[in-house]
DNA sequence: GTCTATACGTGGATAGAC
DNA sequence: GTCTATCCACGTATAGAC
Protein backbone atom coordinates (compact mmCIF):
# COMPACT_ATOMS: atom_id res chain seq x y z
CA UNK A 1 0.00 0.00 0.00
CA UNK A 2 1.20 3.32 -0.75
CA UNK A 3 2.17 5.97 1.55
CA UNK A 4 0.14 8.25 -0.23
CA UNK A 5 -3.14 6.62 -1.09
CA UNK A 6 -5.64 6.27 1.81
CA UNK A 7 -5.76 2.31 2.76
CA UNK A 8 -9.17 0.87 1.94
CA UNK A 9 -9.76 -0.72 4.87
CA UNK A 10 -12.86 -2.81 5.20
CA UNK A 11 -12.85 -3.48 8.98
CA UNK A 12 -15.66 -1.38 9.68
CA UNK A 13 -18.13 -3.16 7.73
CA UNK A 14 -19.26 -5.98 10.33
CA UNK A 15 -20.20 -8.38 10.02
CA UNK A 16 -17.35 -10.60 7.88
CA UNK A 17 -19.96 -12.01 5.78
CA UNK A 18 -21.33 -8.68 5.14
CA UNK A 19 -18.08 -7.48 4.21
CA UNK A 20 -17.42 -10.48 2.01
CA UNK A 21 -20.27 -9.79 0.20
CA UNK A 22 -19.22 -6.09 -0.76
CA UNK A 23 -15.69 -6.57 -1.58
CA UNK A 24 -17.32 -9.43 -4.05
CA UNK A 25 -19.48 -6.88 -5.01
CA UNK A 26 -16.56 -4.70 -6.10
CA UNK A 27 -14.87 -6.96 -7.84
CA UNK A 28 -17.97 -7.92 -9.91
CA UNK A 29 -18.95 -4.87 -10.77
CA UNK A 30 -15.70 -3.30 -11.39
CA UNK A 31 -15.09 -6.78 -13.96
CA UNK A 32 -18.78 -7.06 -15.61
CA UNK A 33 -20.60 -3.31 -14.53
CA UNK A 34 -23.64 -4.17 -12.24
CA UNK A 35 -26.04 -4.55 -14.54
CA UNK A 36 -24.35 -7.93 -15.94
CA UNK A 37 -23.27 -8.67 -12.38
CA UNK A 38 -26.12 -11.27 -10.60
CA UNK A 39 -27.00 -11.53 -7.03
CA UNK A 40 -25.74 -15.28 -7.25
CA UNK A 41 -22.29 -14.27 -8.58
CA UNK A 42 -21.56 -11.05 -5.64
CA UNK A 43 -23.42 -14.46 -3.35
CA UNK A 44 -20.79 -17.35 -4.39
CA UNK A 45 -17.81 -14.87 -4.35
CA UNK A 46 -19.24 -14.35 -1.14
CA UNK A 47 -19.47 -18.03 -0.38
CA UNK A 48 -22.85 -17.91 0.48
CA UNK A 49 -26.58 -18.68 -1.26
CA UNK A 50 -28.17 -15.88 -2.83
CA UNK A 51 -30.84 -15.57 -0.08
CA UNK A 52 -28.31 -14.68 2.46
CA UNK A 53 -27.11 -11.34 0.72
CA UNK A 54 -30.91 -10.00 1.53
CA UNK A 55 -29.75 -10.10 5.54
CA UNK A 56 -27.21 -7.60 4.47
CA UNK A 57 -28.10 -6.03 2.00
CA UNK A 58 -32.18 -4.91 0.99
CA UNK A 59 -31.38 -4.68 -2.28
CA UNK A 60 -28.39 -5.03 -5.12
CA UNK A 61 -28.72 -1.35 -5.90
CA UNK A 62 -27.81 -0.80 -1.85
CA UNK A 63 -24.88 -2.28 -2.42
CA UNK A 64 -23.60 -0.76 -5.25
CA UNK A 65 -24.67 2.47 -3.54
CA UNK A 66 -22.36 1.66 -0.15
CA UNK A 67 -19.56 0.82 -2.53
CA UNK A 68 -20.08 4.10 -4.57
CA UNK A 69 -20.34 6.27 -1.19
CA UNK A 70 -17.36 5.12 0.31
CA UNK A 71 -15.06 5.20 -2.72
CA UNK A 72 -16.24 8.73 -3.19
CA UNK A 73 -15.17 9.69 0.18
CA UNK A 74 -12.27 7.68 0.00
CA UNK A 75 -11.55 9.43 -3.13
CA UNK A 76 -12.09 13.15 -1.71
CA UNK A 77 -10.14 12.45 1.15
CA UNK A 78 -7.01 11.17 -0.59
CA UNK A 79 -7.26 14.46 -2.65
CA UNK A 80 -7.59 16.83 0.68
CA UNK A 81 -5.07 15.30 2.23
CA UNK A 82 -2.75 15.73 -0.74
CA UNK A 83 -3.41 19.26 -0.52
CA UNK A 84 -0.21 20.41 0.86
CA UNK A 85 2.48 22.53 -0.16
CA UNK A 86 4.07 26.00 0.16
CA UNK A 87 3.08 26.66 -3.93
CA UNK A 88 -0.03 25.88 -5.79
CA UNK A 89 2.14 24.15 -8.05
CA UNK A 90 3.56 21.97 -5.30
CA UNK A 91 0.10 21.50 -3.71
CA UNK A 92 -1.35 20.74 -7.66
CA UNK A 93 1.53 18.23 -8.18
CA UNK A 94 0.90 16.16 -4.49
CA UNK A 95 -2.85 15.72 -4.90
CA UNK A 96 -2.44 14.95 -9.14
CA UNK A 97 0.13 12.47 -8.11
CA UNK A 98 -2.20 10.96 -5.09
CA UNK A 99 -5.33 11.11 -6.83
CA UNK A 100 -3.84 9.45 -10.11
CA UNK A 101 -1.84 6.65 -7.64
CA UNK A 102 -5.20 6.29 -5.85
CA UNK A 103 -7.19 5.59 -9.19
CA UNK A 104 -4.56 3.09 -10.37
CA UNK A 105 -4.19 1.23 -7.02
CA UNK A 106 -7.71 1.25 -6.66
CA UNK A 107 -9.01 0.53 -9.86
CA UNK A 108 -11.18 -2.05 -8.95
CA UNK A 109 -13.64 0.42 -6.94
CA UNK A 110 -12.60 3.60 -9.06
CA UNK A 111 -14.45 1.64 -11.69
CA UNK A 112 -16.99 1.43 -10.00
CA UNK A 113 -16.90 4.98 -8.61
CA UNK A 114 -16.72 6.29 -11.79
CA UNK A 115 -18.55 3.99 -14.19
CA UNK A 116 -21.78 3.14 -12.36
CA UNK A 117 -23.33 6.16 -11.51
CA UNK A 118 -26.38 5.73 -13.64
CA UNK A 119 -27.65 2.62 -11.94
CA UNK A 120 -28.05 4.16 -9.08
CA UNK A 121 -31.71 5.42 -7.82
CA UNK A 122 -32.12 9.42 -8.13
CA UNK A 123 -31.59 9.67 -4.37
CA UNK A 124 -28.29 7.95 -3.86
CA UNK A 125 -27.33 9.76 -6.98
CA UNK A 126 -27.78 12.95 -5.65
CA UNK A 127 -25.86 11.86 -2.22
CA UNK A 128 -22.71 10.75 -4.57
CA UNK A 129 -22.86 13.85 -6.35
CA UNK A 130 -22.07 16.35 -3.75
CA UNK A 131 -19.01 14.56 -3.13
CA UNK A 132 -18.17 14.75 -7.07
CA UNK A 133 -18.65 19.00 -7.02
CA UNK A 134 -16.30 18.87 -4.07
CA UNK A 135 -13.91 16.88 -5.15
CA UNK A 136 -14.06 19.51 -8.32
CA UNK A 137 -13.97 22.34 -6.31
CA UNK A 138 -11.15 21.58 -4.26
CA UNK A 139 -8.86 20.94 -7.31
CA UNK A 140 -10.34 24.38 -8.72
CA UNK A 141 -9.49 26.09 -5.48
CA UNK A 142 -5.41 25.31 -6.40
CA UNK A 143 -5.96 26.52 -9.72
CA UNK A 144 -7.50 29.41 -8.47
CA UNK A 145 -4.74 30.14 -6.41
CA UNK A 146 -2.01 29.87 -8.93
CA UNK A 147 -3.66 31.71 -11.38
CA UNK A 148 -3.73 34.40 -8.80
CA UNK A 149 -0.01 34.41 -7.44
CA UNK A 150 0.88 34.40 -11.08
CA UNK A 151 2.44 30.62 -11.13
CA UNK A 152 -0.10 29.05 -13.78
CA UNK A 153 -1.70 30.89 -17.29
CA UNK A 154 -5.47 29.63 -17.60
CA UNK A 155 -7.51 30.01 -20.12
CA UNK A 156 -10.83 28.49 -18.81
CA UNK A 157 -11.03 27.63 -15.39
CA UNK A 158 -14.00 25.03 -15.63
CA UNK A 159 -12.89 24.14 -18.73
CA UNK A 160 -9.23 23.19 -17.15
CA UNK A 161 -10.30 22.00 -14.21
CA UNK A 162 -12.27 19.35 -15.58
CA UNK A 163 -9.72 18.02 -18.32
CA UNK A 164 -7.30 17.90 -15.22
CA UNK A 165 -9.10 15.95 -13.43
CA UNK A 166 -10.67 14.08 -16.08
CA UNK A 167 -6.48 12.55 -17.00
CA UNK A 168 -7.18 11.01 -13.44
CA UNK A 169 -10.08 9.63 -13.94
CA UNK A 170 -9.68 7.89 -16.87
CA UNK A 171 -7.16 5.74 -15.58
CA UNK A 172 -9.85 3.63 -13.68
CA UNK A 173 -11.02 2.59 -17.61
CA UNK A 174 -7.76 1.49 -18.62
CA UNK A 175 -5.47 0.83 -16.18
CA UNK A 176 -4.61 -2.74 -15.03
CA UNK A 177 -1.39 -4.01 -12.59
CA UNK A 178 0.61 -5.15 -15.24
CA UNK A 179 0.84 -1.48 -16.74
CA UNK A 180 2.66 -0.15 -14.25
CA UNK A 181 3.62 0.99 -10.90
CA UNK A 182 0.90 3.26 -9.71
CA UNK A 183 3.57 5.94 -8.01
CA UNK A 184 5.36 6.26 -11.16
CA UNK A 185 2.07 6.77 -12.78
CA UNK A 186 1.04 9.55 -10.39
CA UNK A 187 4.70 11.07 -10.74
CA UNK A 188 4.12 11.50 -14.48
CA UNK A 189 0.69 12.39 -14.21
CA UNK A 190 1.19 15.59 -11.53
CA UNK A 191 4.13 16.44 -14.68
CA UNK A 192 1.89 16.28 -16.99
CA UNK A 193 -1.02 18.22 -15.32
CA UNK A 194 1.60 21.01 -14.05
CA UNK A 195 2.70 21.67 -17.12
CA UNK A 196 -0.68 21.83 -18.67
CA UNK A 197 -1.40 24.84 -16.28
CA UNK A 198 2.42 26.24 -15.46
CA UNK A 199 3.20 30.22 -17.42
CA UNK B 1 -21.88 19.57 -38.21
CA UNK B 2 -18.11 20.56 -37.93
CA UNK B 3 -15.67 20.99 -40.43
CA UNK B 4 -12.95 18.84 -38.63
CA UNK B 5 -15.06 15.91 -37.48
CA UNK B 6 -16.05 13.64 -40.32
CA UNK B 7 -20.15 13.31 -40.78
CA UNK B 8 -21.80 10.24 -39.41
CA UNK B 9 -23.83 9.21 -41.78
CA UNK B 10 -25.90 5.99 -42.01
CA UNK B 11 -27.19 5.94 -45.88
CA UNK B 12 -24.99 2.63 -46.02
CA UNK B 13 -27.18 0.79 -43.60
CA UNK B 14 -30.03 -0.18 -45.92
CA UNK B 15 -32.75 -1.26 -45.76
CA UNK B 16 -34.04 2.23 -43.39
CA UNK B 17 -35.31 -0.41 -41.04
CA UNK B 18 -32.08 -1.76 -40.51
CA UNK B 19 -30.65 1.90 -40.00
CA UNK B 20 -33.61 3.01 -37.71
CA UNK B 21 -32.60 -0.23 -35.27
CA UNK B 22 -28.80 0.68 -35.55
CA UNK B 23 -29.54 4.81 -34.68
CA UNK B 24 -31.77 3.89 -32.53
CA UNK B 25 -29.67 1.35 -30.41
CA UNK B 26 -26.76 3.70 -30.72
CA UNK B 27 -29.11 6.01 -28.23
CA UNK B 28 -30.13 3.29 -26.35
CA UNK B 29 -26.50 1.92 -25.31
CA UNK B 30 -25.30 5.22 -24.89
CA UNK B 31 -27.56 6.18 -22.12
CA UNK B 32 -28.16 2.69 -20.29
CA UNK B 33 -25.25 0.74 -20.96
CA UNK B 34 -25.78 -2.58 -23.10
CA UNK B 35 -26.89 -4.95 -20.86
CA UNK B 36 -29.28 -2.53 -18.99
CA UNK B 37 -30.90 -2.13 -22.92
CA UNK B 38 -33.37 -4.72 -23.94
CA UNK B 39 -34.16 -5.63 -27.60
CA UNK B 40 -38.01 -4.15 -26.97
CA UNK B 41 -36.13 -0.92 -26.29
CA UNK B 42 -34.53 -1.37 -29.76
CA UNK B 43 -37.34 -2.15 -31.43
CA UNK B 44 -39.72 0.37 -29.42
CA UNK B 45 -37.27 3.22 -30.87
CA UNK B 46 -37.42 2.05 -34.22
CA UNK B 47 -40.69 1.66 -34.09
CA UNK B 48 -41.14 -1.97 -34.94
CA UNK B 49 -41.57 -5.26 -32.78
CA UNK B 50 -39.29 -7.10 -30.96
CA UNK B 51 -39.22 -9.76 -33.43
CA UNK B 52 -38.74 -7.88 -36.63
CA UNK B 53 -34.89 -6.65 -35.06
CA UNK B 54 -34.25 -10.25 -35.78
CA UNK B 55 -34.63 -9.99 -39.71
CA UNK B 56 -31.99 -7.83 -39.65
CA UNK B 57 -29.84 -8.34 -36.95
CA UNK B 58 -28.87 -12.09 -35.44
CA UNK B 59 -28.57 -10.86 -32.19
CA UNK B 60 -28.20 -8.12 -29.48
CA UNK B 61 -24.26 -8.42 -29.37
CA UNK B 62 -24.36 -8.00 -33.56
CA UNK B 63 -25.83 -5.07 -32.98
CA UNK B 64 -23.60 -3.51 -30.54
CA UNK B 65 -20.16 -5.02 -32.82
CA UNK B 66 -22.01 -2.95 -36.17
CA UNK B 67 -22.03 0.11 -34.07
CA UNK B 68 -18.75 -0.69 -32.11
CA UNK B 69 -16.70 -1.00 -35.15
CA UNK B 70 -18.23 2.08 -37.62
CA UNK B 71 -17.56 4.16 -34.54
CA UNK B 72 -13.61 2.76 -33.97
CA UNK B 73 -13.37 3.44 -38.01
CA UNK B 74 -14.58 6.54 -37.48
CA UNK B 75 -12.41 7.56 -34.91
CA UNK B 76 -9.68 6.44 -36.82
CA UNK B 77 -10.70 8.62 -39.78
CA UNK B 78 -10.67 11.31 -38.27
CA UNK B 79 -7.40 10.99 -36.45
CA UNK B 80 -6.19 10.18 -39.78
CA UNK B 81 -7.75 12.94 -41.81
CA UNK B 82 -6.59 15.90 -38.63
CA UNK B 83 -2.50 14.59 -39.14
CA UNK B 84 -1.52 17.54 -41.45
CA UNK B 85 0.84 20.65 -40.70
CA UNK B 86 4.17 21.01 -41.47
CA UNK B 87 5.86 20.72 -37.75
CA UNK B 88 5.12 18.27 -35.09
CA UNK B 89 3.11 20.99 -33.17
CA UNK B 90 1.00 21.69 -35.73
CA UNK B 91 -0.31 17.80 -36.46
CA UNK B 92 -0.43 17.26 -32.71
CA UNK B 93 -2.72 20.19 -32.47
CA UNK B 94 -4.87 19.45 -35.42
CA UNK B 95 -5.29 15.55 -34.26
CA UNK B 96 -6.42 16.50 -31.04
CA UNK B 97 -8.49 19.44 -31.88
CA UNK B 98 -10.44 17.00 -33.97
CA UNK B 99 -10.12 13.63 -31.95
CA UNK B 100 -11.65 15.71 -29.39
CA UNK B 101 -14.23 17.39 -31.07
CA UNK B 102 -15.28 14.24 -32.59
CA UNK B 103 -16.28 12.82 -28.66
CA UNK B 104 -18.19 15.43 -27.67
CA UNK B 105 -20.38 15.81 -30.96
CA UNK B 106 -20.72 12.68 -31.09
CA UNK B 107 -20.69 11.81 -27.55
CA UNK B 108 -23.34 9.04 -28.00
CA UNK B 109 -21.53 6.60 -30.40
CA UNK B 110 -17.91 7.34 -28.90
CA UNK B 111 -19.75 5.81 -24.94
CA UNK B 112 -20.49 3.31 -26.94
CA UNK B 113 -17.27 2.96 -28.78
CA UNK B 114 -14.98 3.62 -25.60
CA UNK B 115 -17.20 1.62 -22.45
CA UNK B 116 -18.85 -1.34 -24.12
CA UNK B 117 -16.02 -3.05 -25.37
CA UNK B 118 -16.51 -5.71 -22.56
CA UNK B 119 -19.70 -6.80 -24.37
CA UNK B 120 -18.09 -7.76 -26.94
CA UNK B 121 -17.79 -11.85 -28.17
CA UNK B 122 -13.73 -12.24 -28.19
CA UNK B 123 -13.41 -12.67 -31.61
CA UNK B 124 -15.41 -9.05 -32.46
CA UNK B 125 -13.00 -7.57 -29.38
CA UNK B 126 -10.19 -8.67 -31.33
CA UNK B 127 -11.19 -6.82 -34.23
CA UNK B 128 -11.94 -3.32 -32.73
CA UNK B 129 -8.93 -3.94 -30.79
CA UNK B 130 -6.30 -3.70 -33.69
CA UNK B 131 -8.39 -0.14 -34.27
CA UNK B 132 -7.77 0.94 -31.22
CA UNK B 133 -3.91 0.15 -31.40
CA UNK B 134 -3.67 1.87 -34.89
CA UNK B 135 -5.71 5.06 -33.19
CA UNK B 136 -2.61 4.50 -30.65
CA UNK B 137 -0.14 4.24 -33.03
CA UNK B 138 -0.92 7.48 -34.98
CA UNK B 139 -0.75 9.61 -32.41
CA UNK B 140 2.91 7.40 -30.56
CA UNK B 141 4.00 8.79 -34.20
CA UNK B 142 3.79 12.45 -34.23
CA UNK B 143 4.95 12.30 -30.75
CA UNK B 144 7.76 10.72 -31.81
CA UNK B 145 8.57 13.27 -34.83
CA UNK B 146 8.47 16.41 -32.11
CA UNK B 147 10.55 14.31 -30.03
CA UNK B 148 13.13 13.63 -32.58
CA UNK B 149 13.16 17.49 -33.93
CA UNK B 150 13.54 19.20 -30.17
CA UNK B 151 9.97 20.56 -30.64
CA UNK B 152 8.99 17.83 -27.81
CA UNK B 153 10.40 16.70 -24.23
CA UNK B 154 8.68 13.84 -23.17
CA UNK B 155 10.10 11.32 -20.75
CA UNK B 156 7.87 8.43 -20.76
CA UNK B 157 6.57 7.86 -24.91
CA UNK B 158 3.75 5.16 -24.28
CA UNK B 159 2.67 7.15 -21.07
CA UNK B 160 2.52 10.14 -22.27
CA UNK B 161 0.82 8.69 -25.28
CA UNK B 162 -1.92 7.05 -23.45
CA UNK B 163 -2.15 10.23 -21.02
CA UNK B 164 -2.86 12.51 -24.32
CA UNK B 165 -5.10 9.44 -25.75
CA UNK B 166 -7.24 9.65 -22.46
CA UNK B 167 -7.76 13.13 -22.37
CA UNK B 168 -9.53 12.98 -25.35
CA UNK B 169 -11.57 9.68 -24.55
CA UNK B 170 -12.79 10.94 -21.03
CA UNK B 171 -15.07 13.71 -23.08
CA UNK B 172 -17.36 10.81 -24.23
CA UNK B 173 -17.73 10.07 -20.25
CA UNK B 174 -18.90 13.54 -19.68
CA UNK B 175 -20.09 15.19 -22.12
CA UNK B 176 -23.67 16.77 -23.15
CA UNK B 177 -24.48 19.91 -25.39
CA UNK B 178 -25.12 22.18 -23.03
CA UNK B 179 -21.37 21.47 -21.94
CA UNK B 180 -20.50 23.83 -24.40
CA UNK B 181 -19.14 24.08 -28.28
CA UNK B 182 -17.56 20.81 -29.45
CA UNK B 183 -15.01 22.88 -31.31
CA UNK B 184 -13.80 25.17 -28.68
CA UNK B 185 -13.66 21.97 -26.38
CA UNK B 186 -10.80 20.86 -29.36
CA UNK B 187 -8.69 23.99 -29.20
CA UNK B 188 -8.94 24.37 -25.42
CA UNK B 189 -8.26 20.59 -25.09
CA UNK B 190 -5.50 21.02 -28.55
CA UNK B 191 -3.69 23.74 -26.44
CA UNK B 192 -3.25 21.32 -23.17
CA UNK B 193 -2.12 18.54 -25.18
CA UNK B 194 0.26 20.47 -26.69
CA UNK B 195 1.35 22.26 -23.24
CA UNK B 196 1.97 18.42 -21.92
CA UNK B 197 4.96 17.42 -24.27
CA UNK B 198 6.40 20.98 -25.36
CA UNK B 199 9.73 22.09 -24.67
C1' DG C 1 -40.60 -7.74 -43.72
C1' DT C 2 -43.62 -7.12 -40.00
C1' DC C 3 -46.81 -8.80 -36.88
C1' DT C 4 -48.76 -11.58 -32.54
C1' DA C 5 -47.88 -15.12 -29.61
C1' DT C 6 -44.88 -17.67 -27.08
C1' DA C 7 -41.01 -20.73 -25.69
C1' DC C 8 -37.28 -20.84 -22.63
C1' DG C 9 -33.90 -19.31 -19.69
C1' DT C 10 -32.51 -16.25 -16.09
C1' DG C 11 -32.47 -12.92 -12.38
C1' DG C 12 -34.04 -10.26 -8.19
C1' DA C 13 -36.13 -11.17 -4.32
C1' DT C 14 -38.98 -13.93 -0.75
C1' DA C 15 -40.77 -18.04 2.24
C1' DG C 16 -39.94 -20.99 5.64
C1' DA C 17 -36.99 -24.66 7.72
C1' DC C 18 -32.98 -25.25 10.63
C1' DG D 1 -27.73 -16.03 9.81
C1' DT D 2 -27.66 -19.41 6.35
C1' DC D 3 -29.83 -22.79 3.75
C1' DT D 4 -33.11 -24.94 -0.06
C1' DA D 5 -36.85 -24.10 -2.72
C1' DT D 6 -39.45 -21.16 -5.29
C1' DC D 7 -42.14 -17.17 -7.01
C1' DC D 8 -42.72 -14.10 -10.59
C1' DA D 9 -41.24 -10.77 -13.75
C1' DC D 10 -38.53 -9.93 -17.59
C1' DG D 11 -35.49 -10.57 -21.61
C1' DT D 12 -33.66 -12.91 -25.81
C1' DA D 13 -34.94 -15.19 -29.38
C1' DT D 14 -38.15 -18.14 -32.29
C1' DA D 15 -42.62 -19.89 -34.67
C1' DG D 16 -45.84 -19.15 -37.81
C1' DA D 17 -49.51 -16.15 -39.84
C1' DC D 18 -50.16 -12.37 -43.06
Amino acid sequence: MSAVTSPLVWEHVQPAAARRLLTGAIDAFAERGFQATTTRDIASRAGMSPAALYVHYPSKERLLFEISLYGHRAALDVLRNADQGSSPADRLRGMISAFTAWHAEHHTIARVVQYELAALTPEHLAEVAAIRRAISSQLEQVLTDGIRDGSFAVSDLPGTTLAVLSLAIDVARWYTSHRGDPEALGTLYADLAHRMVQT
